[in-house]
DNA sequence: CTGAAAGCGCTTACAG
DNA sequence: CTGAAAGCGCTTACAG
């Protein structure tokens, strides 16, 4: 493996002109520059990221902290956030909380402390003062998405108008019997989407004055087969079933449709299934949805922590409480329409 | 940031004495360590990687290449890894190949030459020679999931063998009108997967004497969508189709199942069907399939190179080509059984 | 057991 | 425009 020295030497050159060089900085005559990058590209020379990182103080490398990197959320996240840090040299160095409390203690007060990242992404992780205190400890950018944290940046869609929103689009087709399946508080996520979620929903139920039965809400985590087994459960019973649901999450949201057609009811005809997210799958489903553009808010986020690396006032008080607001929007497809006509 | 000068200072020792005693080593006092551990606690000092990358040329850190982070068997893997690494105190950096051509060049010749990582683990990706050469001049472990690699190490399952499996059962079952629904050879996978699948299938068919028609066979991506259009395609003419279908990945059955009962058709009363991987869905389609243990890949991956990491035997020649066969084993659910009496 | 010092491979003022 | 040299923050023979 060949050394700066090594391509100072085959260039005839200092190895500060090389450094210069190849680092594209002004005050390098064009024929220095050339016969460094001969050399370089003869030697298959690429400057060591420890040794470049001990002199610079930077790493060109973001962390990234995420609970679960093997479901869809996170990890489409993660796609967005590694697709705009290549482009701009960058290696993610990544953290996966997983369901041990160790692994992340270890993570905030060890791993994230090594100086080996510039500064940090978290996805869906509500950071306690006592950790965001570790960040601010290394003066390192900080920024978290899904949710506000209190005295850092952070990205996330309003969760609450996405509740609202969905039960609105069910309430404009003239349903009046709307259940809402939501994610319980705290599982599937560190932050209250669940919760959020629920009160739009009961917002605009309340704003349409319509009321709420008991029997159509219930809580579940956000996956598909408790999703199906909770609207077995809520549409199973013909007199008190809603003829439509606002499923909190996709997923819950495909459990729900696969249900109904178990059921021998169809979808839309018979019942309207509606959910947040616009998951990968949802296009397949034919789900109508608000979707959050999960991609595009990792990107969003890879960006401004780049943002704040790139300017000037790195170095005094980086991380300030700033919320961004993420958009939503709602996409209709084929599993929501007006209710039964028995039902108008 | 406390350096270690700062916690030599505060303890009355010298940074060598620092040093040793957090790296664990023989030859310091009680006291000196413990002197020096509490000093270190109460400055919170964290030792910076660059530095120590710099002075002992090894990184902890392994990076981590594969084509999409947004699937389920690439996540799973990686996750598998992560969980081993980050208890033996690793860094993970990721890189994600994606669709686009030029990242992959960057990774191959530039990100990974950085000597940022110790060794690098690749899921899925069929490393071309040169690809393969720009890693052994860094002198760098090796290791490929997904498929065999000419002059590395891999670790894989037996495509052939998970095919023809798949079709025993089937085939012990009763059926003989069997059809397969794999992936496109070169789509889903840089390997041979897709192909190697089906002559397992073939295998099989032919050992039984049994016929294979035309319309029984189709080629489509892995994905549930594509696997439901194609096996609506397949099963809507009752008089050619099987009675029984091969599907090359769950997400294929997935979508077969789905439009079994669109179609409806029981499952597995009127048609049975299998798949392969063992998906995080599968439990909940009562799929039969062909378990692979993706996490466990990625477990083992990991372990091997860290073996490898701390092994005597490295330097020389490191990596050499060796192939490792990932288990698999048959797990039956309810979406196969015996074909409909008609059909027997 | 412990410390002084060299060295890891770069970048960047500082002179020239 | 270019080079000699200091310095980034550790670890580890080498002496003692």
């Amino acid at each position: 493996m060949a050394g700066i020295f090594d391509v100072a030497k085959l260039a005839g050159v200092s190895t500060a002109t090389v450094s210069r060089a190849l680092a594209g900085k002004d005050h390098v005559s064009a024929k220095a520059r050339e016969k460094v990058e001969a050399a370089a590209a003869e030697l298959g020379y690429v400057a060591s990221a420890s040794a470049y990182t001990m002199a610079t103080g930077r790493a060109r490398n973001i962390g990234v902290v995420l609970p679960h990197v093997d479901r869809w959320f996170f990890s489409t996240c993660l796609l967005g956030a590694e697709n705009v840090l290549i482009e701009h040299g960058y290696d993610l160095t990544f953290y996966n909380l997983g369901s041990k409390p160790e692994n992340r203690d270890r993570i905030f007060s060890e791993f994230l402390l090594r100086k080996r990242v510039d500064a940090v992404l978290t996805i869906a992780v509500r950071l306690s003062q006592e950790e965001l205190r570790n960040l601010n400890l290394m003066k390192k950018p900080f920024i978290g998405i899904g949710g506000p944290i209190s005295g850092a940046r952070s990205l996330a869609m309003d969760d609450f108008a996405a509740g609202k929103l969905a039960t609105e689009h069910l309430i404009a087709l003239g349903h009046t019997k709307i259940g809402n399946i939501g994610g319980i508080g705290g599982f599937d996520t560190e932050f209250n989407q669940p919760l959020l979620r629920r009160s739009g929903y009961e917002a605009a139920m309340d704003a349409a004055n319509l009321e709420i039965k008991k029997s159509w809400i219930a809580e579940t985590t956000f996956s598909i087969d408790h999703g199906y087994r909770v609207t077995k459960q809520m549409l199973g019973d013909p007199r008190n079933a809603p003829t439509a649901i606002f499923c909190s999450a996709d997923e819950i949201a495909f459990g729900a449709i696969i249900a109904a057609k178990d059921l021998g009811m169809r979808v839309p005809e018979d019942v309207s299934i509606i959910g947040i997210d616009d998951h990968e799958m949802s296009e397949f489903f034919g789900l109508t949805t608000i979707s959050q553009d999960v991609k595009g808010q990792g990107e969003a986020a890879a960006k401004m922590l780049l943002d704040l690396l790139n300017g000037p006032d790195l170095g005094e008080a980086v991380n300030i409480e700033k919320r961004f607001d993420w958009p939503i929007e709602l996409t209709v497809r084929s599993s929501t329409a007006r209710p039964p006509a028995t039902h108008r």
